[in-house]
Parts: structure tokens; C-alpha cells; sequence
DNA sequence: GCCGTTTTCGGCCCGACTGTTTTCAGTCG
């Protein structure tokens, strides 16, 4: 059976290919927008097809529907295999290479049978590029440096990686004299999960000055471009960092335009257009006068268009701009909306740091209350508690919340769902506890019935009040187990059961958009760290970013409650 | 190929840089 990101993934290939063949752009990017719907949709596309309602998905019409439910029918789409045999997918390929798009791509493919990354090295070593037209030696020496590049650059970084570098990098540049203001933007302002690169700007009324400074400071490890206003470079772990300098009048219209995303921005571009209005990274502007109405900060931006101010975190084109223009955006969930921590871990199983210690930590961030969450007893490889340790946790619980005053340290658990969906002790042991999370810490393989057979009997219980990590995936190295998602939250909303968002940066899960569709179905949720040591507990950032970035607000999370009332809304 | 509070047809975001080029195509973000 194909997942959605299977269809997705055929989806973008055949844009990529008709972009080859000299398509027409548009139905190009047709294709990569319904691409991009299919793969960030909660509902699955084979229960889609089979009912008739892909066009649901916006970006998909007629013409697509009927193919990708040829595909998923019979796993094969005739219109995708003509196209294969116009264009090797190889050439797609060769695509990764920056510098090298369709057009290039195809003639490499074409003329000098290139079809891999290091055959296109070596025929650029060998100097038969310069041989075809419109490629020189000036060509080749670009395509061996973005070779380098793309190895150099493998893969996205976790943002939790990319996130303190470029603070600091921030940090440095406002320190700068004649620096006016710096930030961030790109995808790393919109808190994605994963970050391609680090986009700065910054508003200098000198900006050479600037850009000379930032290539020669500390944590360059490479300058691949300089000029005035622009800069790239390369941190030592292989990290790209481009700085682009303004003027202040212009500082708003170019962190708007280099946040992105980019299909935010041709949504908002092309609103723009129809109000006689017109966007770019210099400025909004009356299309009839040519007068610039504004552009030195965000607000401004959107406030010509009629719009509330977007937070960055929504900016992706899942409805922000309709809902800004109906002025039914979400207010949506802050740092400093969150009450307390309902999921870490202390020495008492696999955690770095006593009660105490974690308790203190806790307390230094502000939170009125602690939920420690340590593993139960057949977690053994993680030191899950024995019915000894329990109570003799207990008591140092207790103790702990004597002693350190303005936290409350509470006694909860997460258990193990097991293979049958029960979990690790009775009901008797169960209500000792203040607070317990169910998880799936094993049996990651199995078919889709017997996870939501575990999962469902988990919900069922009427002890289990929160499913932490509740698809399991840890990014960029295990896949969710097969949850159904849709069941999953159809579950939690009938049984009252929390559903969890991980703020474990691996992790992230639930992430963004199903965190979204959770809220829309009725799901409360809850936010949580997993952290193992008391340094960890500041991982919650990472946690309230996915929770804006799927349109949360605080009332749909219980831990931006006060105690007594988070406790009343568990079941 | 998609889509409609200007449209069921005729549009579809905007600008910069690069390189090889005498007016522009390709690529990128």
C-alpha cells in the first residue's frame, strides 16, 4: 500500500520531469503543489481515493484525482511511465546539484550519457562540459563546486541544531556598530522541524561595512560568496549561512519576503496583485501611482493589505491568509503560556538527575508544577521502577515538595504499551499515581491493526490519561509505527484521552500538522519534554513551536492550565 | 493542471544573479 508521502514523492517527480521537457511551467508547479497537499495531509490518500474525494485536497482537480487513484489502485500510473520513458529519472537526479536545473540537467543527460553525481564529476574533470553549448570552464568549475556543496550539506539539521547557532550569529551582528537590527528568517523563523540552511538579515545604512565583518568573524569555515549587500558562508559542521543587508526602510518588506514560505508569499503576492497592490523584498506599492506605501517593518506589510499580523510559525499557505483577512486567526500558544512540565525522567529510571535537582530546575524556569514520568517496571532496559522503587520514590516526592517551595512535584509514570495494549501494572498500583502517560516503546514493525489495536485498548483504559510520543518516529532515523492517525484521534476525542506533543527535538510527535487536525477533531493535548536530564526541560520551545505551527492555542493544551485545573481536565 | 467575492476561460509572484550574451535563458530563493 503507498503511503501519502509515496504519492507525494511520484507527484513532485512528475513535475520535475515535465519541467525537463519544457512544459508549461504552471502545470509544473501544479504538480508540486498537489504534491505538497497529499504529503501534508492527515487524511490517507488510499482512503481518499477509494471514496471518490482526493479533490478535496487542495491543489488536486479532476485530472490528478483519476491518476493518483490509478496509482494507488494499482500501484502504477500509466502517464508517470510514458514520462520515465521520455526522461530517466536520473536525470532528476542530477537536479540536487545547485546550479543545475532541468535544462542543464537534460542537455548533461543528453549529450554526455551523465547519470549519476559522480559521473558528472568526473566528465567535469575531465573537461567535457565546456565542449556543449552554453557551458564553459567557468561552468564546470561551478558544477564540481556544487558537488562539493550537496555532499558537503547532506540532509537537513534538527532545529534545535540550527536554532542556538544562529541566535548567536544574531546576537553578534546587532552587536555590530552600524547595525540598526538583525533576525533570522527563513524556515528556521517558521520553526520547522528541519532547517536547509540559516537565512540573516540585517538593517545597516552601510552594508558593505557589515558584510565584510561577518565573513571575517569567528565560526566561518568558508566564505562561498561575497559581495556588498549579500554574503554566504559555511560553518565548520557544513551548516550554509547567507546574510543579506538592507536599509532600515527596507528591513521589514525583506524579512517578510525571506521567511517565506514561498507559497505563502505567491499567496500574498498574488492577493496583493488583485487590490492593485504589489509585494516584493523592497517594498508594497500602489501599481497605479507607483508610490511605496510601506515596507520598514512586517506589520506594515500586511496591515496594507487588510490583513492581522501573521506569526511566521503560520506562514506555510494552509488557509493564514483567508483567516488573517477574516481576522480569525488563532491566537496561539507561547512559551510563557505554559504552566508546567508533564513528562521527564529522574534517576529513578533511565534520567541523569535526582528529584531534587530536577524539581529545582523546574522551578528556575517559572513552572508551578513537575510531573515526573519515570519508566515502569517492564521497561527494563530503560531501569523501570519496581514496585519498591515506587514507594520508595514516594517519599522522596514528598519530601522534595516540603523542602523546595513554589514547585509541586508530581508522581506519575509512563507505562509500557505492550503487545497486547495492557500495561506494565494494575489498577490498584495505577491509582497511587498523580498522573500516567501510555507509550509504544516496542513491536515498532508491526501492521497497522495490531498498533491501533494496542493503541485503542491503551485509550480505553481508564487509567491512561495522556499517549505520549504517540507515532514514535524519531526524525531522520525510525519511521512512525503505523498509526492510524485519524483513528488514533477519533479515540482520544471518544475516551478523553490527552494526546501528546513531544518537544523531544528528535522527535517532535506529534508533529505540526497532525497536532492541527487533533485540535480541529476535539483532541486536547499536552506538551512534554521526555527529558533525562534537568537541562533538557528547556526543550519545551521546541515543543510550543510545534503547537504553533499547528494553529494551537493555549485553551487546547492542558499544561498552560493551573494545577488544580490541569489535574480536573485528566480523565 | 488548477481555480473563481473580477473569471468555467485565461490567468497563474517577483526580482536578482550568472553566464554567455548582443537581448536573453537558466537558476535560485
Amino acid at each position: 500500500m503507498l503511503s501519502n508521502k509515496d504519492v507525494a514523492q511520484v507527484l513532485d517527480d512528475i513535475g520535475d520531469t515535465l519541467e525537463i521537457i519544457g512544459e508549461n511551467l504552471f502545470r509544473v508547479r501544479a504538480h508540486h503543489r498537489a504534491a505538497e497537499s497529499v504529503r501534508t495531509s492527515t487524511k490517507d490518500v488510499n482512503a481518499l481515493a477509494r471514496a471518490g474525494r482526493l479533490t478535496e485536497l487542495s491543489g488536486v482537480g479532476a485530472s490528478l484525482a483519476e491518476r493518483i487513484t490509478e496509482l494507488v489502485d494499482t500501484g502504477k500510473m500509466a502517464y508517470y511511465d510514458e514520462l520515465k520513458e521520455q526522461v530517466s529519472p536520473r536525470v532528476l537526479e542530477l537536479m540536487r546539484v545547485p546550479g543545475l536545473g532541468p535544462r542543464k540537467a537534460k542537455l548533461l543527460f543528453d549529450e554526455l550519457h551523465v547519470t549519476t553525481i559522480d559521473e558528472l564529476l568526473e566528465a567535469a574533470r575531465a573537461q567535457r562540459i565546456r565542449t556543449l553549448p552554453g557551458m564553459s570552464a567557468k561552468t564546470e568549475a561551478n558544477i564540481i563546486n556544487g558537488i562539493e556543496l550537496v555532499r558537503a550539506g547532506q540532509g537537513r539539521m534538527l532545529l534545535h541544531e540550527a536554532y542556538p547557532l544562529a541566535s548567536r550569529l544574531v546576537e553578534t551582528l546587532r552587536a555590530e556598530a552600524g547595525v540598526e537590527t538583525a533576525d533570522f528568517a527563513g524556515s528556521l523563523r517558521r520553526m520547522k522541524e528541519t532547517i536547509g540552511d540559516i537565512d540573516i538579515i540585517a538593517a545597516a545604512a552601510d552594508p558593505s561595512a557589515v558584510t565584510s565583518k561577518f565573513i571575517a568573524g569567528p565560526g566561518v569555515a568558508r566564505v562561498l560568496a561575497a559581495g556588498d549587500t549579500k554574503a554566504s558562508i559555511l560553518t565548520p559542521v557544513g551548516l550554509q549561512v547567507d546574510l543579506r543587508v538592507v536599509s532600515p526602510a527596507e528591513y521589514g518588506s525583506a524579512l517578510q519576503y525571506f521567511t517565506g514560505s514561498k507559497d505563502h508569499n505567491i499567496r500574498l503576492r498574488d492577493l496583493a496583485k488583485r487590490q492593485g497592490l504589489k509585494i516584493s523584498e523592497y517594498g508594497i506599492f500602489d501599481v497605479k501611482t507607483g508610490n511605496r506605501i510601506g515596507g520598514a517593518t512586517e506589520h506594515e506589510i500586511y496591515a496594507a493589505m487588510g490583513l492581522d499580523y501573521i506569526d511566521p510559525e503560520l506562514r506555510e499557505d494552509h488557509g493564514e491568509i483567508d483567516a488573517a483577512a477574516a481576522r480569525t486567526l488563532p491566537v496561539v500558544v507561547t512559551l510563557d503560556d505554559v504552566q508546567g512540565e508533564l513528562h521527564a525522567h529522574s534517576n529513578w529510571s533511565d534520567g541523569l538527575n535526582g528529584v531534587k535537582e530536577m524539581a529545582e530546575a523546574a522551578r528556575e524556569i517559572g513552572y508551578e508544577y513537575l510531573a515526573l514520568t519515570d519508566h515502569a517496571e517492564k521497561l527494563k532496559i530503560a531501569g523501570g521502577m519496581t514496585r519498591a522503587d515506587i514507594a520508595a520514590r514516594r517519599r522522596v516526592i514528598d519530601e522534595v515538595n516540603k523542602e523546595v517551595a513554589g514547585i509541586t512535584v508530581l508522581n506519575g509514570v509512563e507505562l509500557n504499551i505492550d503487545n497486547n495494549g495492557d500495561v506494565d501494572y494494575g489498577p490498584e498500583l495505577l491509582r497511587e499515581f498523580d498522573i500516567r502517560l501510555g507509550a509504544i516503546h516496542g513491536g515498532f514493525a508491526q501492521p497497522r491493526e495490531k498498533i491501533m489495536l494496542r493503541l485503542r485498548r491503551a485509550m480505553e483504559n481508564k487509567y491512561i490519561q495522556i499517549i505520549a510520543h504517540p507515532t514514535g518516529r524519531i526524525i531522520g532515523k525510525r519511521n512512525p509505527y503505523n498509526v492510524d492517525i485519524e483513528a488514533l484521534m477519533d479515540g482520544a476525542a471518544a475516551t478523553g484521552t490527552v494526546l501528546e506533543v513531544n518537544a523531544f527535538p528528535d522527535r517532535l510527535d506529534l508533529k505540526d500538522d497532525h497536532a492541527r487536525e487533533a485540535r480541529k477533531r476535539g483532541v486536547v493535548l499536552s506538551l512534554g519534554t521526555d527529558s533525562h536530564m534537568a537541562a533538557q526541560l528547556s526543550f519545551m520551545m521546541y515543543g510550543v513551536a510545534v503547537g504553533r505551527r499547528a494553529w494551537l492555542e493555549a485553551r487546547d493544551i492542558i499544561n498552560t492550565r493551573p494545577l488544580a485545573e490541569m489535574l480536573k481536565m485528566l480523565k
